[in-house]
DNA sequence: ACGCATTTGTTCGTATGTATT
DNA sequence: TAATACATACGAACAAATGCG
């Protein structure tokens, strides 16, 4: 009568790509629908979502049963719980959120802080690299932004972003340039694009001549190659960015568990 | 890392070093007993600890509470619930915990499989720059370990690792090259060291001759330089590690959330 | 300044499901 | 099959933080 119980070994094995689990806990399902509605937009980031008691009684289950769902997409930071006020969506445009996806540091004894440069800001078509990896079609039209961060005057960060053309109708230079705070918050507020994760893949590399005029270091320089993809709700990519990063002052930090 | 403090501005700070809880939810009261009791030694690396319900009883708690102090133990990696045996104490010499601190992967289509070889183990006086990071005192022994790992014959990362002398007593080269599996699994086995967590700081940087000509690169060729700083119980540093990556074929990968 | 209502946080208790031996 | 252990789910009560009147 019982459905045939998966195979033992399956809990030994790093992470299955799995047959599809069948069955789904309780809060998992619930889980699953909040995720559904954060995706459609039916709380934009930053708002409250509703009560624990609320959707308790919206999805008829318990107040704790909800509770679990909502605990691990806290965990995710899909939401922010703050107590005696409510649970938030989570945004790119909060302060202590700001640098989530930054990981350069300054050594000690530098000042940390960093001024914003536009480059370039263009629709062009994707480069088939490009499009094979924000699942464009070839020669869809993407946007190029080019942008350095300076410490003090000091070149430290090359970026080239490429966004889907489709996704950011509307981005100019000037709304770019423009916009105070994080990028990723400008993404949000005009486009709805939440970034939920990123994956990053870091190489050492020497300076070509260009990038390196633009850093002002010597041609053939070590610098660090940073290549990102990041990705909204459902693991569709929307953004590359590819950064150079001289760290004779900086250094990409990491923390393992 | 876990939200722990209760006041809302903490959140938003960077690590105030607080004026001490004062106060302190159950469930965390039992989380550092049983913190403390794993720093001690009382079970050891692999080994099952009682269940819920017996630490339950012994605590005087409900099982519940119990269970949440464990699962932010299980979250955090000292811990590994395993459903229907119990829970285990982490540990590095397992299979699917074996790479959780090796951040390196091969490109697509490259072999990762990766070569050891030993090229040095010996004890001097700390260097001051090693005692400085590892909480020594000026001039106290340390082990210096050097090592390649080698990918098909080629040279991909060398590793020079300094560990507190007092801490590892009677390390030596025959024991660290006889060894299988993990070498923080050695350190576990041998010197009941567990390794919870680490920081990594990484940075491009030119090969210097010496360097270059052990991982057969050109002299000034772009290396990854990875300097990492590994805990025990306690926030205790006990490993110093420093590499050198080459990565034409091989790249650091990280995942943001 | 004070208290009240709301919301999340903590703690307990109980029952049932699922995995393992 | 039975016993054990973790996993899920519900319900209830109180604590702590917040905002409002």
């Amino acid at each position: 009568m019982a459905p045939m119980s998966p195979s033992a070994d399956a809990a030994d094995r790093p992470a299955m790509p799995g047959p599809a689990p069948a069955f789904s806990p309780l809060y998992q399902q619930i889980k699953a629908l909040l995720l559904a509605r954060l995706q459609a937009g039916e709380w934009r980031p930053g708002e409250v979502i509703p009560s624990e008691i609320e959707l308790a009684a919206r999805f008829k289950v318990s107040q704790g049963t909800v509770r679990k769902a909502i605990d691990e997409l806290a965990q995710e930071n899909h939401l922010v719980r703050r107590q005696g006020k409510g649970t938030f969506v989570a945004t790119h445009a909060e302060e202590r959120t700001q640098y989530r996806f930054l990981r350069l540091m300054p050594d000690e004894g530098v000042d940390g802080r960093l001024q914003r440069r536009l480059l370039e800001c263009r629709r062009m078509r994707a480069p088939a690299e490009v499009a094979r990896a924000l699942d464009l079609k070839s020669g869809e039209a993407a946007v190029q932004i080019r942008r350095l961060l300076l410490s003090a005057d000091q070149p430290v960060v090359l970026d080239e972003i490429w966004l889907p053309g489709a996704l950011f109708r509307g981005l100019t230079a000037e709304r770019l340039s423009s916009w105070r705070g994080p990028m990723y918050g400008l993404f949000e507020a005009e486009f709805g694009l939440r970034m939920v994760r990123a994956e990053e893949r870091i190489r050492a590399v020497a300076a070509q001549d260009d990038d390196a005029a633009v850093l002002a270091v010597p041609p053939r320089s070590p610098l660090l190659l940073v290549e990102r993809l990041s990705y909204t709700y459902g693991d569709k990519p929307v953004e590359l960015r590819r950064g150079l990063y001289r760290t004779e002052q900086f250094h990409y930090r990491n923390e393992l568990n």
